[in-house]
DNA sequence: AAGTCGGGGGA
DNA sequence: TCCCCAGACTT
């Protein structure tokens, strides 16, 4: 029996039931693969649901406006998936009068839709012969064949590509696809794989010679640097000040406290006196600490937050103009980034009137 | 080719 | 801690 076949056999014995597996509607598809990339399949399915109830069809999509977006979006990270993905329902409804498109050629064009988003949606919804590699497939097809040229590598992604469309079953490439990333997914996971009840426990070669786990090789990257950031709580009567963050940093379009940023950490006493703080508050403004110092963790960078109270917002030097501020009960619809959202949690009580 | 973009979970 | 997750985009 082929690999595709045995592939096949296991999936109808094994597969998971999932929500997106029972649709070839393209934007649906589309929907749920931009957020289950670089996210796990029970993190992504609340958004999914979520964003299928208030857009269930791309020309509402294309017409909501990006703030909505975002804060559904809110919390799942990497948010410009949800930008670009305004962008490509905008494009579906300009180029193709709102019917999503099936074609690999023409769902690859379309922004924050990349080489495996494209096979993923043209295999899925038209069967189109497309093998998708994700990281599931990485590391089954590495452990299979024992393939230990890094996965990151340009010339391990080419490799990849290549042996992953061989092995596709042209006849279903869709069953095909979904079968491979639910074997990665359930059967050859990452840690502690299944193998001893594996159905090809006696063809891979990683398990003949015990690389199981050391496959698949991956090239490490740099490690991430440490930031500083300092928020200020402002209170005007019945609002919070909040800032809405620009592009090409994290958190692009958001909101949060109005801040600064320090090179190294440094203490509230120290803080008051730098020219950064200066700019941004008369002497007299009356700072106080407000829970302890939280240390964010994200993929390439360590934010190590710090807020405070400014109990006499008159303290404040920076136009309010600049900023957008807003009644509290309006805090939860913004869509604030992940760290923001835990403060507030955190500490209602303390800034909420 | 390398860097950037989040957040959460498992071991 | 470290690594990974149905990756894509920019430099």
């Amino acid at each position: 029996m082929s690999f595709a076949a045995k592939l096949l056999k296991w999936y109808g014995e094994n597969g998971r039931d999932l929500p997106w597996r029972n649709t070839q509607d393209p934007y649906i598809i589309w929907l749920s693969e931009v957020i289950l990339q670089q996210t796990r399949v029970e993190q992504g399915m609340p958004y999914f649901y979520r964003f299928v109830e208030e857009f269930p069809i791309v020309t509402k999509f294309a017409e909501a406006d990006e703030e909505k977006i975002l804060r559904l979006w809110q919390g799942l990270g990497y948010y410009s998936r949800a930008r670009n993905m305004h962008k490509a329902a905008k494009m579906v409804v300009a180029a193709f009068g709102g019917r999503f498109p099936t074609a690999f050629a023409d769902v690859i064009r379309l922004p924050g839709v990349g080489e495996y988003t494209a096979a993923a949606i043209a295999s899925f919804s038209s069967n189109e012969a497309r093998a998708v590699v994700d990281g599931n497939v990485y590391r089954v097809l590495s452990r299979m064949f024992g393939i230990s040229r890094p996965i990151n590598s340009t010339q391990g992604k080419k490799l990849f590509s290549e042996l992953a469309n061989d092995l596709l079953d042209k006849q279903h490439p869709g069953l095909y696809n979904q079968a491979i990333m639910d074997f990665g997914a359930v059967q050859c996971k990452p840690k502690n794989p299944l193998c001893d009840q594996c159905i090809f426990r006696f063809e891979c070669a990683a398990f003949r010679e015990g690389l199981t786990e050391h496959l698949p090789v991956k090239m490490k990257g740099k490690e991430s640097r440490n930031r500083y950031f300092h928020y200020f709580i402002i209170r005007e009567e019945e609002q919070l000040l909040m800032a809405k963050r620009g592009g090409g940093d994290v958190w692009a379009n958001l909101y949060e406290f109005p801040m600064l940023e320090t090179p190294t950490a440094v203490e509230v006493d120290d803080l008051i006196g730098t020219e950064q703080f200066g700019a941004f508050f008369h002497p007299f403004a009356v700072v106080e600490t407000i829970g302890p110092p939280t240390k964010h963790v994200l993929s390439h960078q360590n934010i190590h937050a710090r807020f405070y109270m400014i109990h006499n917002a008159s303290a404040l030097k920076v136009k309010k103009s600049e900023w957008n501020y807003f009644f509290w009960e309006k805090i939860d619809r913004l869509a604030k980034h992940k760290l923001i959202f835990s403060f507030l949690e955190r500490n209602k009580q303390l800034i909420i009137p």
